[in-house]
DNA sequence: TTCAAAGTGTAGCCAAAGCTACATTATGTA
DNA sequence: TACATAATGTAGCTTTGGCTACACTTTGAA
């Protein structure tokens, strides 16, 4: 075996306990499954209420993304049971997706809103609110409801 | 055809205008793409001050995931100039790896700081911060910090 | 009524990240 | 010094979500 000294651990100061970031991330990975339905329902159901009806096209516009990525992603979705399509029709969500769509659209508007009231401009909120809005927890979305209530009487 | 009327598409009210939308997923999308790196080095950087040195498994612990998904992503770490690895040797960060690390950690604290100051539990925002660190931009970091000053007087 | 353009669908490519199963190397202890 | 065990490496599978290229269907205007 070459020279290469092995030191003895220095006594493990435990910055951060192993299992609690381990869990986190695990946690910030199951947000990260559920974040793309997430935004298409939500994206779904913006476009059925200001334009009448939800198109492939559309959807594919306001995510950023080819049209093949959408239609992909729809059939994932509809297995999932979150919409409902059928060749050359319109998107319309179940009723859970609608759900799902209702709790991200009123989750969204804190977050953003939350943000603009530290000060931070709208759109700058908007584009850091799409990231953000998929890794906060109920208590931490309550607070944030907490801070703005308490904020603007 | 069949009798499916079409109704002329009403005046479009523009919620949220989709290029907005669009940019703001764009820019999530981004921010995920560089989201293991920043992890993995803040981790190896932790390992190294606690224990001494960064092993596969301890990274593997931390992380919650097996030492395969460990191994495969430190090969395209060192392939984008974050880490050096040799088989069977402890990993070591490269200069810019560490410089990313050091930024990662400095925005980590922030955003659990801030967290805790609205009320949040230690633990839930640990939780939290993991996910959402990676979508504060620097101007919404400057506002978690600023609005971290006033509190704390 | 025709037909070009717009919309939609599909085949097949890629990279990232997760995994299990198994092979190989180091290490500490008997 | 052996050798069992822990650590590490590798082969190969899966899912997700990007993409281009090309084919098919609808739709509206000439
Ligand atoms: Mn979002
Ligand atoms: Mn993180
Ligand atoms: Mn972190
Ligand atoms: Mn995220």
């Amino acid at each position: 075996m070459p020279t290469v000294k092995k030191l003895p651990r220095p006594a493990a100061k435990t910055v951060r306990p192993s299992a609690l970031q381990a869990e986190s991330l695990r946690q910030t990975r199951r947000e990260h499954a559920s974040e793309t339905a997430e935004d298409y329902v939500e994206a779904i159901a913006d476009l059925a209420a200001s334009q009448g009806e939800a198109r492939v096209v559309d959807l594919a516009r306001r995510l950023g993304v080819t049209h093949v990525t959408v239609n992909r992603t729809l059939a994932r979705l509809q297995r999932e049971g979150y919409v409902r399509v059928q060749p050359y029709r319109a998107i319309f969500l179940t009723d859970s997706g609608r759900v799902l769509a209702a709790d991200c659209h009123h989750r969204h508007g804190i977050v953003v809103a939350f943000l603009c009231s530290l000060g931070i401009p709208e759109k700058a909120a908007e584009i850091d609110a799409e990231g953000i809005e998929h890794h906060v927890s109920p208590a931490t979305l309550a607070a944030f409801a907490r801070q703005l209530k308490a904020n603007k009487p």
